[in-house]
DNA sequence: GTCTATACTTTGATAGAC
DNA sequence: GTCTATCAAAGTATAGAC
């Protein structure tokens, strides 16, 4: 039966066009950003990035239609992935939990995902004022969100009287997430294991780094 | 006397274009800050800086003879800047000061100058990566001795027992640089003065977020 | 799906008039 | 000191062969 052969090998061949068009748009999302991550928007060529994904610049266009496809995919990827995971992770936590066990929770899941995440989550922070402004917004409006979150998540632990009285939250939010994110920055696996360092600052977030003065 | 005259008108005009160029000049550097900090490294023009600073593009090399000297500019304002100031606070704390004291110091005196330096700080910061290798060199390890001098900082209070016991030295500093750091992302004036803000950080970075429980 | 070739645009930098 | 004019290099994106 010449027609039912036919039409398996048409059937296997596209199948197999299929999975080889998405490792390569796979390839090619992780390549980009990698090289976003290192050099900015504008530094990132398309030339680059197809190099290093092991293709002529031509055939990138074949996946993403313009560079600003490739990285809005790329921020989405970041800031998506992380905002999703700490949700997820949050979620999970039984209603019985202290605001201190929550927002545990939420700092080690923050961190480890970031990391996990890597470049997405690096470029994602530092080429925002960099992009075309339409995509811009979306993306800032996609991180103030996640911020909201957090906000909330601290509001919880204020009225629950965890928090030192008088804390102002904005700054509280800040001091966090700030302490949080420049990990992406200094973090290179091979040290102490990421729980490790998870809890560590978890604890020096919401205890310091000073000894407690029980005299006071 | 005419000779004498003329002398004088000459001076006279040697020295009003030295200031012009002394002032224009800054405000090159001003400008590029700005938008290098914007825009990153590659996304940054020499017409775009030309024409924020009210010039065309090709007057901007008759101040800086190329891209990278600009650049090389823009990145020592920005991590010396900082650097001398925090060493200079913490070198005028009394020798009978507590380490406390001292790290307190450094804490509000690297938030205050980080934003006073303002788009120097944050070009400094987040362009690091972009910028041609020999630069990024230099700037990387000037940005490391920074580093050097708060690890001793931070010996220092744990040799003398204020830090809790145990905690990580390098962990403690990333933490601290990462939270202070994040403000240049968030910090716009007009809210809480720039005093207040610094002392509730260092009051956060050196006790937490959380309340004391005086029972443990 | 990927390649080669190429059209079009933008960029860093220079030269010479003023 | 600043402007205008201009060049060589590098960038994004497209078209058509394979």
């Amino acid at each position: 039966m010449p027609t039912k052969s036919l039409l398996d090998r048409k059937a296997a061949g596209s199948t197999i066009k299929k999975m080889k068009a998405t490792l390569s748009r796979e390839r090619v999302l992780k390549t980009a950003a990698q090289v976003f991550a290192e050099k900015g928007y504008a530094g990132t060529t398309m030339r680059v990035v197809a190099e290093r994904a092991g293709l002529q610049a031509g055939s990138l266009y074949y996946h993403y239609r313009s560079k600003e496809e490739l990285i809005e995919a790329v921020l989405s990827m970041g800031l998506r992935g992380v905002a999703d995971s700490v949700r997820l992770a949050v979620a999970a936590v039984p209603e019985t939990a202290s605001a201190r066990e929550l927002i545990d929770t939420a700092i080690i899941a923050h961190l480890t995902s970031l990391l996990e995440y890597g470049d997405y989550a690096l470029a994602s922070r530092r080429l925002l004022g960099q992009v075309p402004p339409r995509i811009r917004r979306k993306h800032i409006d996609l991180r103030d969100e996640y911020g909201d979150f957090w906000l909330a998540l601290l509001e919880t632990a204020l009225g629950s009287g965890e928090l030192r009285p008088g804390v102002d939250l904005h700054l509280a939010r800040a001091f966090t997430l700030g302490a949080l994110n420049y990990a992406l920055e200094w973090y290179r696996p091979g040290g102490k294991p990421l729980e490790e360092i998870g809890s560590e600052f978890s604890l020096m977030i919401c205890d310091g780094i000073f000894s407690r003065r029980l005299s006071e």
